[in-house]
DNA sequence: CTATAACTCTCAA
DNA sequence: CTAACGTTGAGAGTTATAG
């Protein structure tokens, strides 16, 4: 029987500013999602305020004035640099590890029984702590879904210590008075509308949810929340994923600092996202076979004019070649771009993405690939902006002064990752 | 009618 | 000072369409 580890980093992206600024120590610290828009990381002591996950920024100055709360930009140079010592020294605890997203880890940890899962937890809670100054908690249970259960009581200290909940060692007496303290919508999988919908049906609960008859609740709403329930009640139905698939399509898109009218800053943008998306897709060694373009106003001005619109461009002949695919989404883009509208997002993405390996060729239209050449450019390109940092070289069409471009008003520095950055610490 | 494509919904971090 | 509300990707289910 599998025993997974599902181990989480505390308020990751806050506790990663906190780390290089001992001055924000027990300060209110959030982070603010791109275009300074959103919170997406609160400190416990911003939690203690009372303030929400995904409140806009603005709709909270007020009280963060009030309360001297810290806001930082999205730094992810930062959290994703800090992510990779953390997924080092996880790796260094099995051989089994996924990586589910940049704060969180599956672990199979059935090979080390003989610590005992509780003290096996704590070291790797400790040498987090003593290495990186992260704190993390840790959920082990025999399937994922109920790993991830864990690891909420160990973080609302519902069961468990010291930040480690082992449900393994729970009798089912233990786990039945658990499982009923805790809200249905907290089970992984169990989004807000799929809570509303067992909240309807009398379903609250945790324990309700895995008691529930699985046959019915499969027909009322899918195999997926089937699964979930026999996850629940210990059957292991979702591996770890230890290997990363290849994307099926690769998105860039962003929200513009201020609104765009003008089809010259749209162009630009769309330039830059390609650029990116096609970079990604070079570095999983794909073409794209499609490009949707898509531009919109601010859904959340509905007294200002509304448009917004998409087209999916095929493309003669797949392709991973950022002047090739930008050619193709600067044309759709003219298309469906009117002017008279103020934009505030604008987005690209690749589909029908193929191994490189399995080009297909047309049977009709003569290649427009010099191809050995044309790769070769873009190998290079990928070199110099790897070397020299990314936009580097890059298309003219992405543009300059970039106007357009997201607010970061209140970016820290990249502390691991930048020379400057790396001074800035040494400073403090 | 069936098989597939296209689209919609939901979820997660 | 203004005005200001994220991004990316997947899977499953439903509907439309082709043959």
């Amino acid at each position: 029987m599998p025993v997974f580890a599902l181990v989480d980093c505390n308020n990751f992206y806050a506790s990663c500013e906190k780390l290089f600024n001992p001055q924000l120590k027990d300060k209110p610290v959030v982070v603010l999602s791109n275009n300074d828009g959103c919170v997406v990381a609160r400190s416990a002591e911003v939690k203690a305020l009372g303030i929400p996950m995904g409140v806009p920024w603005f709709k909270i100055q007020q009280d963060a004035r009030r309360y001297g709360i810290v806001a930082f930009s999205s730094n992810y140079a930062l959290y994703a640099d800090m992510s990779n010592r953390v997924v080092e020294i996880l790796s260094s605890f099995s051989c089994n590890i996924e990586v589910y997203s940049i704060d969180e880890c599956f672990l199979e940890l059935s090979g080390f029984a003989r610590w005992g899962f509780p003290t096996y937890g704590q070291v790797i809670r400790q040498r987090i702590a003593d290495w990186l100054g992260l704190a993390v908690c840790v959920g082990i249970a025999p399937t994922k879904t109920l790993a991830k259960l864990a690891n909420h009581c160990a973080k609302k200290e519902l069961a468990g210590h010291n930040g480690v909940c082992d449900v393994t060692a729970m009798t089912p007496d233990q786990l039945s008075s658990l499982f009923e303290q805790i809200a249905v919508g907290e089970v992984w999988g169990v989004g807000r509308k799929i809570t509303a919908r067992l909240e309807a049906m009398g379903i609250h609960t945790v324990r309700q949810l895995r008691d529930a008859n699985a046959e019915t609740l499969r027909n009322r709403f899918s195999v997926v929340l089937e699964r979930t329930v026999r996850e629940l009640r210990g059957l292991s139905c979702l591996d770890l994923e230890e290997v990363v698939p290849d994307r099926q399509q690769i998105m860039s898109s962003r929200s513009f600092g201020t609104l765009v009218h003008d089809l010259a800053d749209l162009e630009e943008a769309v330039a830059s996202y390609v650029s990116r998306a096609a970079e990604k897709l070079r570095a999983q060694d794909a073409l794209a076979g499609a490009i949707q373009v898509y531009i919109r106003t601010n859904i959340f001005k509905p007294e200002a004019p509304q448009y917004q619109q998409a087209m999916t461009v095929p493309l003669p002949e797949a392709s991973s070649d950022t002047r090739v695919l930008a050619n193709w989404a600067l044309r759709a883009l003219r298309r469906i771009y009117r002017a008279g509208y103020g934009y505030h997002k604008a987005g690209i993405t690749l589909l029908e993405i193929v191994p490189r390996t399995n080009q297909q060729f047309s049977l009709f239209v003569p290649s427009q690939r010099e191809s050995s050449r044309d790769d070769r450019l873009m190998a290079t390109l990928d070199a110099i902006n790897g070397r020299y940092g990314r936009g580097a070289l890059r298309l003219a069409a992405e543009g300059v002064a970039k106007t357009w471009q997201m607010r970061r008003g209140n970016l820290s520095p990249r502390y691991t990752t930048d020379w400057d950055g790396v001074a800035t610490v040494a400073a403090v």
